[in-house]
DNA sequence: CCAGAAAGTTAGGTCATACTAACTTATTTT
DNA sequence: AAAATAAGTTAGTATGACCTAACTTTCTGG
C-alpha cells in the first residue's frame, strides 16, 4: 500500500477545508458517514466539487474516504471540526455578550472569523465572557482539549401532546426564523408545553410563559427541547 | 481604448487584494508611484506575482497602472485601501484595550482579522473602546468616511541633537523590536530629547523620563516624533 | 433480479494566487 | 553612447477551489 501524504502534523487548514469538516461533523455528528449530496447541500456547493476536495482532506489524513460510499472523520479531522466549532460558538458568544451583536447576525459573522481568530483570541474571549458553556443559540461550545456535550434532544416537533420541556437550542442560520423565534420568545431556557398538534403537518400549539401559540411544523423542528419529567417525552 | 472591466461598484476584494492596496498606500502615501520591488518586499512576493496581481487590480479600476512605470491607486483604490486600514488599526485597538492582547502581537492577529470582519463589527469595537484616534502603535485610525490625518512626522534617527519630541509612533510589524521598545519604555506619549548622536551610523543617546539609553539609528528610524518646539526640529 | 432513478465520480474548464526561469526595458556607470 | 546592472514583465507551471456535462455505480421497487 503506497502510503498517501499522510498528516504530517499541524499543516493549516484553508477556510474552505475548515467549513467542510465542521458540515461533516454536523452531519451524523461524527458517528455514520456523511454523504457528498450532503455535504454538498449543507454548503451550498456542486456535488462534483465536494468529491474533489474530500480527496484532498482524505489525502491530508482528515477524512476516512470510500469511494461511492461517503466519508468519515478520522480522529484528526475530528479534532479539526471541533477546533473551528470551538472558535464558531466561542465568537457567537462573544459578539453576542461582550459587543451587544443582535443573534440573528452573531452566526454570519463567526461563520468567517472562525478561520481567522487564533486560539489565542479565542481563548481571551471565552474567559472575558466567563468561559460560556453554550453560544447564544444554545449549542454547546467545545472545550480547548476538543470535548464536547453530544446529547441528542428532541424537537419541538417530535415532543408528545401534553408534555412540557425547556428549549436548550435553536438552530442559528437563518436570521429571519431567529427574529421571528425572538418574537414568539421561543427562546433557550425559555419553558414550553405542547398542547395541540394537528395531523398531516398541521399546525403545534404550545404554550411558552403565560402566551399560547401555534407555529408550524418546519419551525418546531428547528427546536430543541430538554423535556421536563412529567407526562412522558417520546415522539407523539 | 477598449475599456477594461471597470469598477461595476462593490465587488468584494479578496484578502490578498486587500493587503497589495495597503502596501501600495503605505508606499509613498498615496502621492507617488509605487514600485513593482518594493511592493514585492512589503508583502514578501516575488516581483513576477506582483506584476500579475497589479494587472487584475488596474482591470478592476483600483490602480493606475503603466507597465515598467509602477502604479498609483486610484480614487476607488486609495478607498479601499483606507477601509482596510481602519479595519486594521481598529482592530488592534480593540483588542488591546479590550482583551488586554500584548501590543507585540496585535499586529499579526489583525492582518487576518481585517479581512474577515464586518464593517458593522468594525464600527461595534471602535464604540465600545471610545472611538480611538489611533492604534496601540500610534497610527491614526481611518474614520468611516475614509478620511485620515497624514501629517509625517520625523523620525528619533533624524531628529537634531538637543532637540526634545514626544514619540508619536512607532512601527508595528516586529514583535521582537516592539517587547524591546516597551523594555526602553519608548512608547507613544513619552518625552525623549537627543543628547547625542555618533558619526557613521553610531548610537543614539537619549533621555526617556529620568533615564538615558543609547539605541542604534535603525531602532530610532522606527520612532516616529513630534518635536516639542524649542531647540530647531530639522536633521541634525 | 433487473430497469430506472438516485447518488456519486470523472473529465475538462475557469479563476485567483503564487512560483521560477527567461526575457525586455530602464537606469546607471564608465 | 555602449556596456553593465537593476527593475520589471512574460511564459510556463502549480495548487486550491469551484463549475457543468457526461459517465458510472449503487439503490430500489416492481
Ligand atoms: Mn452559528
Ligand atoms: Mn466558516
Ligand atoms: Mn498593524
Ligand atoms: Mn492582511
Amino acid at each position: 500500500m503506497s502510503a498517501a501524504r499522510e498528516e504530517t502534523g499541524t499543516e493549516t487548514l484553508t477556510a474552505p477545508a475548515e467549513d467542510y469538516l465542521k458540515a461533516i461533523y454536523a452531519i451524523g455528528k461524527g458517528s455514520g458517514p456523511a454523504a457528498t449530496n450532503e455535504i454538498a447541500q449543507r454548503l451550498a456547493i456542486a456535488p462534483a466539487s465536494v468529491s474533489g476536495m474530500v480527496r484532498r482532506l482524505a489525502d491530508q489524513g482528515l477524512l476516512a474516504y470510500e469511494r461511492y460510499h461517503g466519508v468519515k472523520l478520522t480522529e484528526s479531522g475530528r479534532r479539526a471540526a471541533l477546533r473551528t466549532l470551538r472558535r464558531h460558538r466561542v465568537i457567537e458568544a462573544y459578539l453576542s455578550q461582550a459587543l451587544g451583536y443582535p443573534w440573528d447576525r452573531v452566526h454570519h459573522e463567526a461563520e468567517r472569523l472562525e478561520h481567522a481568530a487564533s486560539d489565542e483570541l479565542v481563548d481571551r474571549m471565552a474567559a472575558t465572557i466567563g468561559e460560556p458553556e453554550v453560544d447564544p443559540h444554545g449549542a454547546p461550545i467545545p472545550t480547548r482539549d476538543g470535548s464536547v456535550d453530544e446529547t441528542e434532544y428532541l424537537s419541538l416537533a417530535q415532543l408528545a401532546v401534553g408534555s412540557a420541556g425547556v428549549v436548550v437550542r435553536v438552530s442559528d442560520e437563518d436570521p429571519e426564523m431567529l427574529r421571528y423565534l425572538a418574537e414568539l420568545s421561543i427562546l433557550p431556557g425559555k419553558k414550553v408545553t405542547v398542547k395541540s398538534r394537528a395531523p398531516y403537518d398541521g399546525p403545534i400549539t404550545l404554550s411558552v410563559g403565560r402566551q399560547e401559540l401555534s407555529i408550524g411544523p418546519s419551525l418546531a423542528a428547528n427546536v430543541l427541547i430538554a423535556p421536563l419529567a412529567d407526562r412522558g417525552g417520546g415522539r407523539g
